[in-house]
DNA sequence: ATTGAGATTTAGAATTATTCCAACTATTGA
DNA sequence: TCAATAGTTGGAATAATTCTAAATCTCAAT
């Protein structure tokens, strides 16, 4: 691949055409953050980091520009409790592991099936989404007093 | 059962007092309330339904009781997306459907097996909960066009 | 090139659920 | 009875997010 960076644009760019949005310097600079450190960073954190390379972006432009991510299905949320919501750009089947403890979020492979699950849906409802969060110590936060 | 309200007094003090809680007519309010009807609601809705018999009771305590009842573990939080704090006093086993039409909360059974589910969890990670909510359409908005 | 429509960005104000605070009241047990 | 502690209350404070209005940018048709 001789140009890795002009294919991330191009295929920014179709997804969110696709979308209805535009192709803004700003969206690609926070999809690139958001891919370099993939520590389910807050909006804030984003923010500072964005910052660090293009200091005019604003706060709001950084919630903008994360929706625009989740609607093009390029990231995802992810809600710890009540806490300010974190951002995700591994699109793969997976789940949450959050630790309790030290707050570190981790990926869980997990491929959804509410049958194999033991899950009873009751007639009539229609599911869209299997949306699950375990809850626990990590390795480090475990192996402590 | 000759007195079940007496049952409920005597259980919740005791469950108030194993965490430290004084039993006060707030609280045993604020729980009645929270079984009377089983729809998942918000602070905001305990403290409106609290307030029909009780007049005086405040937003504060009411936070304050709800706190109680879930440390005491006779209430869960349920948590949908950033919007208010949900509370449901079934305790037992069961995950949430969230119509994403109309916004009710459905509890449905689920025993939580990660080993069943396919859950693959990495070595030294110690899982204390599993929490699924499951997305779609409620059977009423699902027979809607 | 110019223009106009609509999208985007920006800073700051507004919102909203929740938590904090300080004063007052109630309960407990020495 | 009294002091210590816990609980209640209304209002202020907080924090994450959304809204607003003005400025800027982009696109596409002229």
């Amino acid at each position: 691949m001789k140009n890795p960076g002009r294919h991330i644009d191009d295929s920014l760019t179709e997804r969110l055409a696709a979308r209805g949005f535009r192709f803004t310097p700003q969206r690609e600079h926070v999809y690139t953050v958001l891919l370099h450190e993939r520590d389910h960073p807050t909006a804030e954190q984003v923010f500072l980091r964005a910052k660090q390379t293009m200091p005019e972006i604003s706060m709001a432009t950084v919630y903008n520009c994360l929706d625009a991510l989740v609607k093009c299905r390029l990231a995802r949320e992810v809600n710890v409790n009540r806490t300010a919501m974190r951002y995700c750009p591994n699109m793969q089947d997976h789940c949450h592991f959050y630790c309790d403890k030290c707050g570190d979020v981790f990926d869980i492979q997990f491929e959804a099936d509410g049958q194999r699950a033991g899950l009873k849906i009751p007639k009539g409802f229609e599911v869209t989404r299997y949306d699950l969060s375990i809850h626990g110590a990590c390795p480090s936060c475990a192996a402590k007093p």
